[in-house]
DNA sequence: GTTGAAAGCGAGAACGG
DNA sequence: CCGTTCTCGCTTTCAAC
């Protein structure tokens, strides 16, 4: 934790997180604090780059895009020139909604989102299949959120 | 996808997703439509529940939350008493930032989010390994975002 | 869909505690 | 550091077209 963030700022950003469109009057109301120093503590953080932005958060289900699945993926070579191809390469598809690198069994963990299991099998076969330098690939299709962050 | 939603909706969404404090009048020049048009389709959005809510999106290095991991869990059984139970324990765990049940050779990947590596241990050690129920568990230290989705 | 107007809210500055 | 007051610009919600 950075010391120039206090308890009341940490208030106001998990308000925040859980409504970024709260009014600044019920919020100064919560924190218990004027408008104007709510206002200001908002504009510190945001410089602070401690809020990085504000996004609205959208049901996928209703936009046609139902099927989730995590992937777990090894590489036949951890060479800096073969990790930065693949990267490279999982930029393209729009239907990876994120990647990370880890440490473990694996290499990569992404997360592949498409309307339904047809979409995904062919995402699957026609797309993951053909990257180039896959030693193993891992899939975890999502039946139900439990618990679900933001950002 | 729902038919209510037409691609100017689809390009509304995507530019409230990237940034959900854009001006109305920024917005209605992205789209090419008046300010009342944009507002009108947004309350729209909101109703149909299309727009779920909105999110500060935080930075949680600066939090004090450089240390991501994903779990996979494997559960001894999972008849819905014992898979009820192991959800019920996760829920109480603020360190557990998100938990999806899965298909696979795992049950739950949790996504865990702590200060450093020493907490980590001591919440995989003390937490993690207490819950009851659990035959495996394999931990993915996210060392690096390449892409990151929001929500 | 569009305009235009009215009311409410937010950001920012100034000044005082 | 916080509060009060002020002003300006933006959003929202009407109406009428």
């Amino acid at each position: 934790m950075i010391k120039e963030i206090d308890e009341i700022d940490l208030n106001i950003l998990t308000h925040m997180q859980a409504d970024a469109k709260i009014k600044m009057k019920d919020l100064s109301k919560k924190v218990h604090l004027s408008i104007s120093a709510v206002s200001k503590r908002i504009s510190r953080l945001e410089e602070l780059n401690v809020i990085k932005h504000y996004a609205a958060i959208l049901n996928n289900e209703l936009l046609g895009l139902g099927f989730t699945s995590n992937v777990c993926v090894r590489l036949v070579s951890n060479t800096s020139a073969h990790v930065a191809k693949f990267k490279e390469e999982i930029r393209e598809f729009s239907e990876i909604v994120s990647c990370y690198v880890v440490n473990g069994k694996y290499d990569f963990i992404l997360k592949v989102r498409v309307k339904n299991s047809t979409e995904y099998n062919l995402f699957y076969n026609n797309c993951l299949g053909t990257i180039a330098g896959i030693a193993n690939l891992c899939s975890f299709v999502i039946v139900e959120e439990v618990k679900s962050d933001i950002g």
